[in-house]
DNA sequence: CAATATACGACCGTACTGGTCCAATTTCAG
DNA sequence: CTGAAATTGGACCAGTACGGTCGTATATTG
């Protein structure tokens, strides 16, 4: 029903794990698959993602590899799923796709209790940094 | 990411539907199908998954349908969501299919914050009960 | 130049999802 | 008793999301 992406996880272990180390050091992305086991081309993905959307910061070339962008606490786990995961960041369809995806938008009578429960799951992703997973 | 299934939606619906009629009032599928324009045949299944668990009690044959098993207050939303849903009940797989399924657990560095998490997404669920979303 | 690293897009098999179809069975109304 | 109305249960199907792989281009540095 409710269940993270693979690609969330490992982005959650990578980039704590780059967070663990003295702020500004550069860590390769194989160093991270080598280190929990993931597969390399596949996280390469995730951490491109997560430099697109801004929350640390590529090297190319040799000696390269990937930093954190800002400081841990300024890292809500909120963006970090919004930068991995594409759509479906909701609940619910009307809520994250817009309300006229849903043929039964009109006529539903739970989006509006499910619209609380969202806000609170938001919430909790939001006001839980990057600090206080390492 | 983390979306609830349209099976859980119609459910929820469904379930509402039937708790608004006067206590005991049997409610057939197609009335419920009819009046919300979801698919009929699906529906159905995911009323005979509300009966199996206990939730709603069936009728079978002409005047035939389904009753609530007990008043909206001792219905928790996440009991409807879990006699749907199959397994991925949980936030990550490692707690709902068991550690051994994902071959990542040992060196995982994200299963404990994300095990807090997933507590206060079930509690959320379990302290919501039918009679605050009619 | 060569080695090492990210960047990017195409691709693939499996599983889940939403939905449909069909046959069986129960029950009640006439 | 018969037939309509309803649940029950299974098989089935198309679309898509997911996890993962591959190949290639590009940048950087020694
Ligand atoms: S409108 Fe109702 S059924 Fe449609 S997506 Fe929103 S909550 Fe789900
Ligand atoms: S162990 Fe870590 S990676 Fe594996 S399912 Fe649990 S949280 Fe996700």
């Amino acid at each position: 029903m409710i269940r993270l992406s693979k690609k969330v996880e490992y982005g959650l272990i990578a980039i704590r794990h780059i967070a663990t180390k003295p702020a500004g050091e550069i860590v390769t992305a194989k160093e991270i698959a080598d280190t929990y086991g993931i597969p390399y081309e596949l996280l390469s993905k995730v951490l491109q993602k997560l430099t697109k959307s801004g929350l640390i910061t590529s090297h190319q070339g040799m000696r390269g590899g990937y930093a954190l962008a800002r400081p841990p606490v300024e890292i809500p786990v909120s963006l970090i799923i919004s930068a991995i995961e594409g759509t479906r960041q909701a609940i619910v369809q009307c809520l994250s796709e817009g309300p006229q995806t849903c043929n039964v938008f009109t006529v539903c009578t739970i989006k509006s209790p499910l619209t609380k429960v969202q806000a609170n799951i938001e919430r909790a992703f939001s006001t839980m940094n990057l600090s206080e997973i390492v």
